[in-house]
DNA sequence: TTGCAAATACGACAGGCGTCGTATATATTA
DNA sequence: TAATATATACGACGCCTGTCGTATTTGCAA
């Protein structure tokens, strides 16, 4: 199986495929709106860093229509598998254990998330004897 | 407390923070023999970006010797901590959870480490009620 | 004290990113 | 069909990174 080697997108790209992950293939003129909600940006600006990322691969575009439609090339879950894996190497020497730390530190998750985690430590536990 | 704001170094600062972290302070001359274990680059490249991430603040440097000695400006916890929580807020919209099973899902933690983890998701649980 | 070796300083350059102004193409509608 | 609005394309610019060649400083040894 041809493993594809996922791009590492740059922060503006990153915010730009949150976007469409939450709302789903999209046009650049409600990219560019959703993108203002946080930060003001221009129109063009967002317009070329899509292009970029087509170029790059990074997104899809449908020219169907008169207004392209942008998607994520990659699925949400894969992206952030591949960015994981890097900072794991890249600041936490490979120790999981470490990042999962200060993940779990940092925020408050849900008695559902803690649980559902207590099971993968079980389940990777049985897994390894 | 003056929250002092943790600058995000690039890919090529954080390869050399990490060998930071690992020897102790160090000299240019070390920096770049450690670097060159897995690629090569020059001696004045290393020395370059050494003097950028000190005009950063990124590193510290004692120039008392001849060769100057160059220490992280943060503790690797400090830094890692960060980075997690950038990640987070950048690719996970937050949620820890799915963090954590990414970073889990790709490694085998220690017995130990399981259990380290266990217990921290007691001790969240225990202060949430 | 003169000269060599080792270290730092500096400037240049290519490539990438984010920014935007302007040009061009295409619908829509009056 | 002509005018207007809406989209995309393209090129330029400034800044940052990583790369290195060359100049300068400094310590040590002969």
């Amino acid at each position: 199986m041809a493993k594809k080697t996922i791009l590492k997108p740059t922060d503006g790209e990153l915010e730009i495929l949150q976007i469409i992950w939450q709302n789903g293939p999209s046009t650049v003129k409600t990219i560019n709106e959703k993108l203002n909600e946080k930060k003001e940006v221009g129109y063009t600006t967002t317009l070329k860093i899509l292009q970029i990322m087509y170029e790059k691969g990074l997104v899809t575009r449908n020219e169907d229509e008169r207004s392209h439609v942008y998607a994520s090339a990659t699925k949400e879950n894969e992206m952030q598998k591949a960015l994981v894996n890097k900072l794991l190497e890249s600041a936490f020497s490979g120790s999981a254990a470490k990042l999962v730390m200060h993940a779990l530190g940092n925020s408050q998750p849900s008695k559902e998330e803690l649980d559902k985690i207590r099971e993968l430590l079980n389940k990777i536990e049985r897994d390894q004897k």
